[in-house]
DNA sequence: CAGCTAATGTACAGCGCTAGAAAGATATTT
DNA sequence: AAATATCTTTCTAGCGCTGTACATTAGCTG
């Protein structure tokens, strides 16, 4: 039972590959009676083309690659559902790299994207930095999320995150919140975001007046929740006092979320909990979390839209797309009354 | 700045394509001196072989296909993982559909595979019944998961979910519970686990001489949190008593745990609460979830190991595994003191 | 009905790589 | 030194499909 190919459709059809083709292709110029002949040679054979085939002789895959960090994140998750719904209303199937924040992955991704598997890649890099990117990205189709990056011709979707990290803070010091801490600095970070978070949790303090207290900066070993609990656990431990944390990562506002609960803090009554990209996993914890909102739809369009560019031949400099973001309210960090 | 091929390399190292290939391929008997002047070649070229020719020449696409309802349910995130890492254990790659737990897209998955695209597939259907994919498996590399359908040709993997669910109402009696509930049944849920799920449950009820009460069998709209929680509010706004619930997937747990928190009852103390697939969200609700852990690592080796052995030629009858699970106690069901 | 245009259909050369056959070179044996 | 065996390397026919160039037929016009 071997595969059936064009050959034998056309053969069976008594009609030319090409024409056979034509049919598959829905190409105009076919007459009706010939495609009706064809298309039953096609059904009674159960023909299906062979997308390798197609892709060696047109030299485009139909396939795009998002290389992320982790593929069970909930916000990279909830990213490659709108990846692939938006890839698929697009014409593109989506192959998931997942590169662990290991700089050889991440190097073997852009490597990869020479061999021909993918017309273009969005890539969020973690770990590697500027240059390196730059040295690799060979002028193919390539679009980089987040903040870790940003070589010059390379094209570039994120939100503004001092600007969302200042709305957080400012949203947590209307609520009367004046000791507010920041969860967490990772000591091997060394992506850009945290720290343009950390720069307008900084400024939104400024422009209330509120001293900045670098005890209520706090480290975190790793991007989990565990190392969130533990992190805050400490800082209560350490007799730290504070009345509001803004998280980074909603991971680590999960496990804000538990240490206070397990210290026996009330949240939002002691202590108002803002987490960072809503995830669903907000939703559902008790209480509800409030949480930094990327608009994830806009930026997967943002993203395609730059790389179908690219894909259809621009080769300028890199565009650089802030999309926009808004603050989920819900119980962990209300609207004040 | 075209694409360099394998003939570019080979003018260059004044060889013939054969040669080059061969040094791509380690193949052993190529002069020490040759090689070493290929390989200058290729480095200097920046050579990389294009995957789509050689597919279409060696027949092996090195791709395998995860078809799964939602990218983003933190089960199957899960599991897309595990399936990711042992895929590049194995020297393949993962190319994820996303089926949506609609029939059309579910066959779209089963039709694809004859498209060339991916040597195998490994399915988790939900709407499509065991005849339907029958008629589909045109004798290509298959792999179901999950309980909804099985057909008599097709390999299979799955956990016992009669024992799972008794597993976890023995786990509730044990601990003192006397009215123990059931989350959920759906309308328009055609798979199968449900009902294995209910069957454990009913059987371990009664066993303890614990007589069944109708009205503790929970339903809800779909399979989310938010239907969990509703249906859990509901329950008790109805006047329902029970002291613990057997939830047939994490989501409704934690929709559970919150509607409990939400009218004010304790969990375990007023009532216990066991989930389904053992999700990293367990691990940070308060309390903790106890719930159904199937092994992960054990479904997916034995999927990639039946899937190789399809791909590798066996044409035989279904092969059907059952890998092992346990229950993860955490808080909100703890062990019997 | 010749003379032209438009509509249909066919032939075939690639796309870049693999792998088996064949050839050429070198080493070993008698 | 001839004959045979063993390495190395080259040659080349596909893999299945697409798209260009060309051939054929049909449809009109004057």
């Amino acid at each position: 039972m071997a595969r059936i190919r064009l050959i034998d459709v056309a053969e069976l059809a008594g009609v030319s590959m090409k024409t056979v083709s034509n049919v598959v292709h829905s190409y105009p110029h076919v007459a009706p009676a010939l495609r009706e002949k064809v298309q039953a040679a096609i059904d009674q054979l159960g023909y299906r083309p062979n997308l390798t085939a197609r892709r060696l002789a047109t030299g485009k895959t139909g396939m795009i690659a998002l290389a992320i960090p982790e593929i069970d994140h909930p916000y990279f998750s909830e990213l490659s559902r709108h990846m692939a719904e938006e890839a698929t209303r697009r014409g593109y199937r989506v192959i998931i790299e997942q590169t662990l924040s290991d700089p050889d992955l991440e190097r073997a991704v852009l490597i990869d994207r020479e061999a021909g598997l993918v017309d273009g890649v969005i890539f969020h890099p973690v770990r590697m930095e500027t240059l390196d990117i730059a040295k690799l990205d060979a002028g193919t189709s390539l679009v980089l999320l987040g903040e870790a990056a940003r070589p010059v011709m390379t094209d570039h979707v994120m939100i503004d995150n001092v600007s969302a990290a200042l709305d957080a803070t400012r949203h947590l010091l209307a609520s009367g919140c004046r000791r507010i801490a920041f969860l967490g600095v990772i000591a091997a970070d060394i992506t850009g975001s945290t720290n343009q978070r950390l720069l307008g949790y900084q400024q939104g303090l400024l422009e209330a007046g509120v001293r900045l207290d670098p005890e209520l900066v706090f480290t975190a070993l790793e991007f989990t929740a565990e190392a969130g609990l533990r992190s805050v656990t400490e800082a209560i431990d350490r007799g730290v006092r504070f009345d509001g944390v803004v998280c980074r990562d909603d991971r680590f506002a999960i496990g804000a979320l538990k240490a206070l609960h397990d210290t026996g803090r009330s949240v939002p009554g002691d202590v108002a909990v803002v987490g960072w990209d809503n995830t669903f996993l907000g939703a559902y914890t008790s209480p509800t979390l409030t949480s930094v909102a990327p608009k994830k739809t806009e930026l997967v369009a943002a993203a395609f839209d730059l790389l179908e560019e690219r894909i259809a031949g621009y080769r300028g400099v890199g565009r650089h797309v802030i999309v926009g973001h808004s603050l989920a309210v819900r119980e962990s960090a209300p609207h004040t009354p």
